[in-house]
RNA sequence: AGGCGCGUAGCUCAGAUGGUUAGAGCGCUACCUUGACACGGUAGAGGUCAGCGGUUCAAGUCCGCUCGCGCCUACCA
C-alpha cells in the first residue's frame, strides 16, 4: 500500500530525497552511444568568486526546465555543469582577503599565492554545485568541469598556439586600457563607461618667437606627455603657427605645432588640440601619422614617472591639481568650465582606467567576427529574442582587436617564451631553448583573459582538441541560455572560436534572459542591500515555488521584477496541487484504470471535457517550451490545475465519489482524476520537479517522472462538442451563483432553475449532470424542461435560455437597477454590432468567419436583451 | 552621437501573422470556517491600451511624429 500524502505540504521533507534518487538513478548522465537525438546545454560557468545569486537561479531554472523537458521527450539529454576561474574577479577577492591579513600576493610569491587561489576555488565550486542541487538542477555531475582543469587548459593553450601560428594572435606595443589598481591590461569590453562631472580646462602654450596657442583638456596632467599641438590645416586662426614650436613649460622638450584634419574639429573649443600620444588613442593615431614621439608619463600604479619632471612620484590626480597650479603660477591658465563626460572605469574594482602604452597580446578579430556574423545572419545560430541580432551585428561589425593578456597570476599562463635577444617562441610545451637563436628562454609571466578560455568552453569541456566521444556526440550543442549582458563577452566569442576550430557553431539556439530585479524594479546589489539569496528563498518557499516564480516571470526580452508576494502566490499553487492530490488519493479504491486504457465511449461529459482541456494544455505547453515561453507554460499549467482540475473536475467528482450521484461511474471518475492529475504532474515536472515527483510516487506511479515520457497531444482526447456543452453547464452554474449574490441570498439558499426549450444535447448534458449542477449551484431543483414559473428571472448563456426562480420579494429595486444597467450595456453592444453588420464594406470585405461570428454574437445579444427586458418589464 | 527595448486595471506583467464583450497573478470589496485545500471557496469592482496623426471595413496590435522611462554601443579634446 502506498503511503498517504502528509496533510501539510512541506517541501524540505522530500526535496533532498528526490535529488539523491535522481542522481543515483543515473538519469542526469546521457547514454553514450545513443540512438536518441542529443539535446545538450552547456552551463554558463559561474565565477568561483562566491555564492550564486538570484540571476544564476533564474538561468539554472530555465536550463533545467529545458533539459528535463527534452529528457522526458525522448532526447539524449546532457546538461554539462562547471565553473569559471574568472581571472581578475577571483584574484581581486582573494587579494582582498590577503589584505585583511596584512599580506599581498607579491609578499606571498606566485606559487604560494596560487595555492591560496586554489583553496578558494575548491571551497566556492563546492558551494556552487550544492546550490545548484538545491534548486534541482539535473546536471551531469560526472562531467563537471573547471576552466583551469588540465583538460580544459590544454585546449586553451592549444588554441592559443594555433591562432598564433595562423597569425590571428600577435604581440604588439599599443595603447590598452590599464587599471592602476589591478595593475593589468583590460579589454575594451571590461571598461565600464560612467558619466562623470569633470572639468574642461584651458591653458596656453607659449609659442617660440612670440604668441601663444590655447588648448583645452579634461586631463591637465597629461600635458606632461604632450609631444605636439595640432590645429586644422584650413583654420585661418592658426595657419601661420603651423610648423612653429613650443617650449614645454615643465619638461625639457620642444614640441611642434602640426596640422591634422583628422584629429581636429576647428569648431570645438579653441580649435587647437594638445597631443599626448602615450595616453590617448586619438593622439596615438595622430602620432603614428606624424611620427611624433610617444612619451609615457605614468608608472603602472598611476603615479607620474620620471618623464614628468618635478611632478614625478605624484599620484595622477594630485598631479592634475599640481599641474593646474603650476600653470596658474606661470600665468598660463586661461579658463575652466564644468564638463560632464564619460570616463572608463575598471569593471572589477571601479578604479578610473588609463590608456596606457605597453606590450600586450591581441587577437585579430576581424576574420573571426565575419564568420560569426554570417552564422547569425544565415540563421545557423539563432538568437532569442530576435531583436538581439541587431545588437550582435552592430558589435561584430565594428569590432576591434581583442587584448587578451592580463598581468595577473590566476589564469592560463601565456605559452610564449622569450630569450634575452627578445625572440619569441610560442609552443604548447615549454621549449628547451629559443627556436630562433637557441638561447635560454623564460615564459611570459602573464595570463590570458578569462574570456579567452570561456570562448573555448563548448570545445574544451567536450575534450577538444582530442576527437573524444563527447565531442563527436555532443558538438554542436542545441541550446545556450544566458544573460544578455554577456552577449559580447561570451556568446559572440564562442561562436567565433567554434566556427574557427570546428567549422560548426557551438550551439544552434541562444536564449538570452533578462535581469532579475527587486520588487521595485531596482537592480539588485550588495550596496543597496536588496539582494535575495536563492537558498533562503528555497528554504522559505520551496525550490519548486522559486523555480515556478522565476519561470513565470521570464517573459522574453524583459527584466524580472521579483516580488516575494508573487512567490507566495506560487507557493500557494504548490499547496493547491498538493491538496488536490490528497483529495484524489483519499478516494482511490484500487480499481483505477490507466488513463490510456479507459474506453473513451464510456466517458461522461466532464471526463471528455477534462481530457479536452488537458489536450489543449499539453499542446500549448509544448509549444510554449519550444519557443522559450516559460511564462506561458506556467500560466497554462496554473490555469489547468487550478481552474479546470480543482475548481471544476474535483467539484464534479465529489457527488459521484460520495455516492450522492449515481449517474456516473465512480471507477471512471477515480481513474480520470488520477490519470489526468498524473499527466498534469508530468507536464509540470520540468518546472516543479520535486513536488510532482513526490505526489506521483504517492499516487502509485511506477518509476520516476524524471524519465517518464513527456505527455503528447492525443487527438482522440479532443472532444470539441462536449467541450462546448460543458461550457454551457459552467455558464448556467455561474449565472445562478451570480444572481444569488445579486439578490443577496446566502450561498446555500436553495433556488430552482428551469431551462427553456434547450437543444436536445444540452438537455441531456444537464440531465446527466443534474446532481452535480444542483450541488455546484446550490439548487433545490433543476428542470431541463417545463414551463417558466411566473415571476422568474430570465437570462441566457450563449444560445441557452433559462429561468431562475427567486424567493418572493428578493428581486427589488436595487437589483432591477443593476439588471437594467446590464441590459443597456447589452443593447449598446448590440447596436454597435448591428451598425457594423449593416455596413456593406464590412460584410463584403471582412473574412466570412468574422462576419459569421458577428452574426452569431448578434443573435446571442438580441436573445439576452429580450430575456432581460422581459424580466424587468414583467415586474418580477 | 548612434542603436535597441519599454510605456495596457492600484502593483507586476500576458496580449503570434490587425477581427467577438482587452486577460492573468497579486492587491481591493462582499459573502462563506461546505470532509482536498482559509497558502481556501463564490461573486464582484477596477482599464480614454502614454499622446497626436495616418493606413484599413476593422488598430492595444501596422506606419509616422511627440512625450516619458530604461539599456547597450561610442577615442569629441
Amino acid at each position: 500500500m502506498r503511503e498517504t500524502l502528509p496533510t501539510r505540504f512541506e517541501p524540505s521533507q522530500f526535496e533532498g530525497k528526490w535529488y539523491a534518487a535522481w542522481e543515483a538513478s543515473g538519469a542526469f548522465t546521457p547514454e553514450l552511444p545513443s540512438s536518441k537525438p542529443p539535446f545538450v546545454i552547456l552551463i554558463p560557468p559561474p565565477n568561483v568568486t562566491g555564492k550564486l545569486h538570484i540571476g544564476h537561479a533564474l538561468q539554472f531554472t530555465l536550463q533545467d526546465i529545458m533539459i528535463r523537458f527534452k529528457r522526458m521527450d525522448g532526447f539524449n539529454a546532457l546538461w554539462l555543469p562547471g565553473t569559471d576561474h574568472a581571472g581578475i574577479a577571483t584574484q581581486v577577492m582573494v587579494e582582498r582577503e590577503l589584505a585583511k591579513e596584512g599580506l599581498s600576493r607579491h609578499a606571498l610569491g606566485r606559487e604560494k599565492f596560487l595555492e591560496r587561489m586554489w583553496a578558494w576555488k575548491n571551497q566556492y565550486a563546492t558551494n556552487i554545485s550544492s546550490q545548484a542541487k538545491a534548486l534541482g538542477a539535473s546536471c551531469d555531475w560526472t562531467r563537471e568541469r573547471f576552466t583551469l582543469d588540465p583538460m580544459l587548459s590544454r585546449a586553451v593553450i592549444h588554441a592559443f598556439v594555433r591562432l598564433y601560428g595562423e597569425g590571428l594572435i600577435y604581440r604588439a606595443h599599443r595603447l590598452i586600457n590599464w587599471c592602476p589598481r589591478c595593475l593589468t591590461a583590460l579589454s575594451d569590453l571590461e571598461v565600464v563607461h560612467k558619466d562623470i562631472n569633470g572639468g574642461l580646462w584651458d591653458f596656453a602654450y607659449p609659442v617660440e618667437g612670440g604668441g601663444e596657442i590655447v588648448v583645452s583638456t579634461t586631463r591637465p596632467e597629461t600635458m606632461l606627455g604632450d609631444t605636439a599641438v595640432a590645429v586644422h590645416p584650413e583654420d585661418p586662426r592658426y595657419r601661420n603657427l603651423i610648423g612653429r614650436f613650443i617650449r614645454h613649460p615643465f619638461v625639457d622638450r620642444r614640441i611642434p605645432i602640426i596640422a591634422d584634419a583628422e584629429l581636429v574639429d576647428p569648431s570645438f573649443g579653441t580649435g587647437a588640440v594638445k597631443v599626448t600620444p602615450a595616453h590617448d588613442p586619438n593622439d596615438f593615431a595622430t602620432a603614428e601619422r606624424h611620427n611624433l614621439p610617444k612619451v609615457n608619463i605614468l608608472n603602472p600604479d598611476g603615479t607620474i614617472n620620471e618623464a614628468g619632471g618635478r611632478f614625478a612620484g605624484m599620484d595622477r590626480f594630485a598631479a592634475r591639481k599640481a599641474v593646474l597650479e603650476a600653470l596658474a603660477e606661470l600665468g598660463l591658465r586661461r579658463g575652466e568650465k564644468a564638463h560632464r563626460h564619460a570616463v572608463g572605469h575598471c569593471q572589477r574594482c571601479d578604479t578610473i582606467l588609463e590608456p596606457y602604452l605597453s606590450d600586450q597580446w591581441f587577437v585579430r578579430t576581424k576574420p573571426l567576427a565575419e564568420v560569426a556574423l554570417e552564422a547569425v545572419r544565415k540563421g545557423e545560430v539563432r538568437l532569442h529574442p530576435e531583436f538581439w541580432v541587431a545588437t550582435y551585428e552592430n558589435w561584430l561589425t565594428n569590432i576591434l582587436d581583442w587584448c587578451i593578456s592580463r598581468q595577473l597570476w590566476w589564469g592560463h599562463r601565456i605559452p610564449a617564451y622569450y630569450c634575452p635577444e627578445g625572440h619569441i617562441t610560442v609552443a604548447e610545451q615549454a621549449p628547451a631553448a629559443c627556436e630562433t637563436c637557441g638561447a635560454a628562454v623564460e615564459q611570459d609571466p602573464d595570463v590570458l583573459d578569462t574570456w579567452f578560455s570561456s570562448a573555448l568552453w563548448p570545445l574544451s569541456t567536450l575534450g577538444w582538441p582530442e576527437e573524444t566521444e563527447d565531442l563527436k556526440a555532443f558538438y554542436p550543442t542545441q541550446l545556450l541560455i544566458t544573460g544578455f549582458d554577456i552577449l559580447f563577452f561570451w556568446v559572440a566569442r564562442m561562436i567565433m572560436m567554434g566556427y574557427h576550430f570546428r567549422g560548426k557553431p557551438p550551439f544552434l539556439q541562444v536564449h538570452l534572459t533578462g535581469l532579475v530585479r527587486d520588487a521595485q524594479g531596482q537592480k539588485m546589489s550588495k550596496t543597496k542591500g536588496n539582494v535575495m539569496d536563492p537558498l533562503d528563498l528555497v528554504r522559505t518557499y520551496g525550490a519548486d515555488a522559486v523555480r515556478f516564480t522565476l519561470a513565470a516571470l521570464a517573459s522574453p526580452g524583459r527584466d524580472l521584477p521579483l516580488d516575494v508576494r508573487r512567490m507566495e502566490g506560487y507557493r500557494a499553487f504548490a499547496t493547491k496541487l498538493w491538496n488536490a492530490a490528497r483529495f484524489v488519493q483519499m478516494h482511490l479504491a484500487g480499481d483505477e484504470a490507466e488513463l490510456e486504457s479507459l474506453h473513451l465511449q464510456n466517458l461522461s461529459l466532464p471526463e471528455r471535457w477534462l481530457l479536452s482541456e488537458l489536450t489543449e494544455a499539453t499542446a500549448a505547453v509544448r509549444e510554449a517550451l519550444e519557443g522559450f515561453r516559460f511564462d506561458e507554460a506556467c500560466r497554462i499549467l496554473y490555469q489547468f490545475v487550478w481552474n479546470d482540475f480543482c475548481d471544476w473536475y474535483v467539484e464534479l467528482a465529489k457527488p459521484v465519489l460520495t455516492g450522492v450521484s449515481a449517474a456516473r461511474s465512480p471507477q471512471v471518475v477515480r481513474s480520470t482524476a488520477r490519470g489526468v492529475l498524473l499527466e498534469a504532474l508530468k507536464l509540470l515536472h520540468p518546472i516543479m520537479p520535486f513536488i510532482t515527483e513526490e505526489i506521483a510516487s504517492h499516487l502509485g506511479f511506477s518509476g520516476m517522472l524524471i524519465t517518464a515520457p513527456y505527455p503528447k497531444v492525443r487527438e482522440a482526447w479532443r472532444f470539441p462538442e462536449e467541450r462546448a456543452l460543458f461550457r454551457s453547464v459552467q455558464g448556467v452554474v455561474q449565472a445562478v451563483r451570480s444572481y444569488r449574490h445579486l439578490v443577496g441570498l446566502p450561498p446555500t439558499a436553495p433556488l430552482s432553475v428551469v431551462l427553456e426549450n434547450p437543444p436536445a444535447g444540452v438537455a441531456q448534458a444537464f440531465a446527466e449532470l443534474r446532481d452535480e449542477v444542483v450541488r455546484l449551484a446550490a439548487l433545490s431543483k433543476l428542470a431541463t424542461e417545463g414551463a417558466v414559473p411566473a415571476g422568474a428571472v430570465r437570462d441566457a448563456v450563449g444560445e441557452l435560455r433559462f429561468a431562475i426562480v427567486l424567493p418572493e420579494g428578493a428581486f427589488g429595486a436595487k437589483e432591477r437597477e443593476k439588471l437594467a444597467k446590464e441590459l443597456s450595456a447589452t443593447q449598446e453592444e448590440l447596436a454597435r454590432l448591428r451598425a457594423r453588420l449593416a455596413d456593406a464594406s464590412f460584410v463584403t470585405r471582412a473574412p466570412e468567419e468574422v462576419v459569421a461570428q458577428s452574426r452569431a454574437r448578434e443573435r446571442e445579444l438580441a436573445h439576452r436583451a429580450e430575456l432581460l427586458g422581459e424580466t424587468l418589464g414583467g415586474g418580477a
